[in-house]
RNA sequence: GCCGAAGUGGCGAAACUGGUAGACGCGACGGUCUCAAACACCGUUGCCCUUAACGGGCGUGCCGGUUCGAGUCCGGCCUUCGGCACCA
């Protein structure tokens, strides 16, 4: 990375300029001044309960590391509050909060690295956060911000968490869960990327382990459902559909011989279930131990243990294997005896952890069954199937075969007539699957919001009483990660015990504390009641802000933050607390910018701070660089390799404006520069509703190069040039609107209107084709008749030469764009 | 493997519902200014052929299709990025 620092401002050209009464643009001049100027008008924020068109423009609040702002970073808020710039300046009342997402095992393993306790850690960085933000000249209402490792906001999220328990909605179970060896606590499963931890890619293992969970799979359908209407980025919804994946079948048993008991599976295909010639159970499954054979327990027990140790990633890659049980089951269609196996390509979290194998139509039991050499029967026929041996599984529809009553049906039909009789049996019944779990919330770590519970021996579990809120997160000296089952603050006696709020006899506390996700899936709730000392957020204040009008951010969040925060807006919906159950009415996804074609970030050493810039170019021409040098929503490869572009036109339109105040008298503004001024408002408007920053700029240039050419410049054309470009770079454009002495501030001034007509061309290019192949291109009048236009497309003389002596078939008239002539042969 | 997005000059990128491909900017080249340089400003800049001038051909990842006309629509590939990944 290279920086190129100019020369703007020699002391030559200072000089010089001193002489002709003009000045040069000098961000470093300019920028500090409008900064406090704001701050002490307190511009930017809202007065909550008396404003009439409240706006809630919201941005992703970022984990205050240590490194800070990086350009990422700033590229994302960046668009983010020139949208809500553009929204005050048309008359909204807009709310712009940020805030720190400070929790969580990011802060915590950097702690542990620096050797520095976290909650210093923290602190230092969230001074840092505040001060990039406020150089970076955005509109945040700075009196509304939120650190959610500040007690008075955890207190809240504790409080969260008892509504949630109180409805059933939070509970503690055994599972067997992601575990991160490095990181030494629980995952969710949100939180495993491919086998491997979110945060430092070790390959995950499974445990078993007493764990809170909340149960957002209670709202699968609900959460599937409103995808359907809420107006989000598309990416997003399809990763939130696929993540949830619903999937319609059959839930059904087999019953195991010589027992009670059955084996229940889901299947979506019931049409193979003729072709089921043995049956496979996760090695974790309840019943492995009930229906393992004495003559097959040596085998079986060695291999569940061998399994459980493995990773994630070990259990995925590896070949297929398994152990037979030695017991059998009955398929009730056709009565045979199917053999049951474990095996670990079956996982105990999907479904119900066991499954019907069909090896001629499914992939892998097609591939266990080769290796154990267990019978293949074709039930569904291909097409072309002549009714000899598969060479690999058939896993699509087809016609049945072997399989009784119903063979010679259709794939849909069979499955269909299958459920039926099945269901009038009272042996199956048709359900829907979702591939979503239950939300895992205990961390076994120290920097969290401590889970508001007491073990009592009496009352057994017990809520702290909510008057008692928050507990406190003591500060404990050793803060590392046990690496069992136990959270640093287990060892913290004085934490740890306590007294039952029931009985009154010694108890003990919940030690691990909650995943971060759970700090944010509400902060949004929270901002506009930061007032509130007794509640976490005010009814009327919620009603009148909620749901969020504009949420811009990263997509990396879309089966965490973004599902999270809906599944708890929803719960807290049904619990009577929200009268809205989406959280945000609109959201937009922006795009990722990548360095050197790698994400962002500090093990890769290619962190960008925006602090360079603010001092090379400063922060105006930082903001509309980014903005100008892709789309937003797409991100990108950043480089600084054309800032001087942007930089050169924030230098231009300076001094036009220079020029304008020296400028003796003032011109007409001609009809066609009126145009312009309106075509030019026009496009930056609808850019901007569309987040399309890098053409509004581009249109703004367009401007600013015509106004270069004017002998002078009309007071309407500076206004308007200054407004627009308002919302892009603040701290210029305040600097120029008081040079023209128009009333402080510029950001609240009214965004420039425009007059669809007049923004429409007066005179228009019209191209003229022979065979679709461009000839000519004429001038017209726009709006003009097609006869007229035709007409004078027939006397150009290049198009003469290329219709020669050929006959025109046909004409082809598309208003103010084109004419093509279509000849014979 | 499945789902999603995207492939356009030397580079970042534009292009409304199918209608002038390359706006805007970077870089490069030429010029003005300067003792000189930097800055600034003006001009040229998709590729190829050709001309004194005019002109012509090709061109949006590849192959094909629809259409008077395709960057845009359809079919089939290739590549890159992102997400999910034994989901039964």
């Amino acid at each position: 990375m290279t920086l190129a620092f100019q020369a703007h401002h020699t002391e030559t050209s200072e000089s010089q300029e001193t002489e002709d009464r003009m000045s040069r643009y000098e961000p470093s001049k300019i920028e500090a001044k409008w900064r406090e100027r704001w701050a002490e008008t307190n511009i930017y924020e809202v007065d909550m309960r008396a404003a009439k068109r409240p706006f809630y423009n919201l941005m992703m609040f970022p984990y205050p590391s240590a490194e800070g702002l990086h350009i990422g970073n700033v590229f994302a808020f960046t668009g983010a509050d020139i949208y809500g710039r553009v929204k005050a300046m048309q008359g909204h009342d807009v709310f712009e909060p940020f805030g720190y997402d400070a929790f969580g095992i990011h802060s915590e393993n950097f702690a542990l690295k620096q050797n520095i306790h976290p909650m210093t850690l923290i602190r230092d960085n969230v001074n840092n956060f505040r001060e990039q933000m406020k150089r970076l000249g955005t509109r945040i209402a700075w009196s509304h911000e939120v650190d959610t490792t500040d007690p008075a906001y955890y207190r809240w999220t504790q409080w969260l968490f008892l509504q949630l328990y109180k409805q059933g909605l939070a509970e503690k179970r055994s599972a067997p869960v992601n575990w991160c060896p490095s990181c030494k606590t629980v995952l969710a499963d949100e939180q495993v990327i491919a086998g491997k931890c979110e945060r430092c890619s070790t390959e995950i293992t499974h445990r078993d382990l007493e764990q809170w969970f909340l149960k957002i799979t209670d709202y699968a359908e609900r959460l599937l459902n409103n995808l359907n209407w809420i107006d989000w980025s598309p990416v997003i919804k399809t990763a939130q559909r696929n993540w949830i994946g619903r999937s319609e079948g059959l839930q059904t048993r087999f019953a195991i011989e010589g027992t009670s008991e059955s084996v229940t599976f889901f299947t979506t295909r019931p049409d193979t279930i003729f072709g089921v010639t043995f049956m496979v159970l996760a090695p974790e499954h309840a019943l492995v131990d009930q229906i393992t054979t004495p003559d097959q327990k040596d085998a079986v027990d060695k291999y569940v243990t061998e399994a459980m140790a493995k990773t994630a990633v070990d259990r995925q890659q590896a070949e297929r294997t398994g152990v037979f049980t030695g017991a059998y089951a009955r398929n009730p269609l056709n009565n045979e005896r199917v053999p049951i196996w474990i095996g670990d390509y079956v996982l105990a979290t999907v479904g119900t952890g066991a499954i019907m194998a069909v090896p001629a139509h499914d992939t892998r039991d097609f591939d266990f069954a080769r290796k154990y050499d267990l019978p293949i029967r074709v039930v569904v026929a291909p097409s072309d199937w002549s009714g000899g041996e598969l060479a690999e599984a058939y896993t699509d529809a087809g016609t049945l075969v072997n399989s009784g009553e119903f063979d010679g049906m259709a794939s849909q039909d069979a499955s269909e007539a299958i459920v039926k009789k099945l269901e009038s049996d009272g042996t199956g019944e048709r359900t829907v699957a979702y591939r979503l779990r239950d939300w895992l919330i205990s961390r076994q770590r120290y920097w969290g919001t401590p889970i508001p519970i007491i073990y009592c021996d009496d009352c057994g579990t017990v809520t702290v009483p909510e008057d008692q809120l928050p507990v406190e997160l003591p500060y404990v000296e050793n803060f590392r990660p046990t690496g069992t089952a136990q959270a640093p603050l287990a060892l913290a006696d004085s934490f740890v015990n306590t007294t039952c709020p029931e009985c009154g006899k010694p108890a003990r506390r919940e030690t691990d504390v909650l995943d971060t996700f759970v700090d944010s899936s509400w902060y949004f709730l929270r901002y506009p009641s930061t007032e509130f000392d007794e509640r976490p957020f005010g009814r009327e204040l919620t009603e009148k802000w909620l749901p969020v009008d504009n949420y811009i951010g990263g997509k990396e969040h879309a089966v965490l933050h973004l599902l999270y925060s809906r599944f708890i807006t929803m719960a807290l919906h049904d619990m009577g607390h929200l009268s809205f159950e989406e959280p945000y009415k609109r959201f937009r996804a922006h795009g990722v910018l990548v360095l050197g074609g790698a994400k962002i970030s500090k093990s890769r050493g290619n962190i960008v701070s925006p602090d360079d810039y603010y001092a090379s170019h400063g922060a105006d021409t930082l903001r509309a660089y980014l903005m100008f040098s892709g789309r937003y929503d797409e991100g990108g490869d950043f480089s600084d390799k054309g800032i001087e572009g942007v930089s050169r036109f924030l230098h231009r339109v300076w001094d036009l404006v220079e020029r304008y105040r020296g400028q003796e008298g003032e011109p007409q503004l001609t009809d066609e520069a009126e145009r312009l001024l309106h075509r030019t408002i026009k496009r930056v408007t609808q850019d901007i509703s569309n987040l399309k920053f890098n053409t509004c700029i581009a249109a703004m240039m367009e401007y600013s190069n015509e106004l270069q050419q004017r002998e002078a410049l009309h007071v309407r054309e500076i206004e308007t040039l200054i407004l627009l470009l308002a919302p892009f770079t603040p701290y210029v454009t305040e600097e120029l609107w008081a040079r023209i002495d128009r009333t402080y501030s510029v950001h609240q001034q009214a965004w420039p209107a425009f007059d669809n007509e007049l923004a429409k061309l007066q005179e228009v290019e019209v191209a003229v084709q022979v065979n679709g192949k461009t000839r000519d291109i004429i001038e017209a009048a726009a709006g003009s008749e097609e006869a007229a236009v035709v007409a004078l497309a027939k006397q150009s003389e290049r198009v003469q030469r290329h219709l020669g002596q050929s006959e025109v078939v046909k004409t082809i008239y598309v208003p103010d764009r084109l004419v093509n002539f279509v000849t014979k042969g």
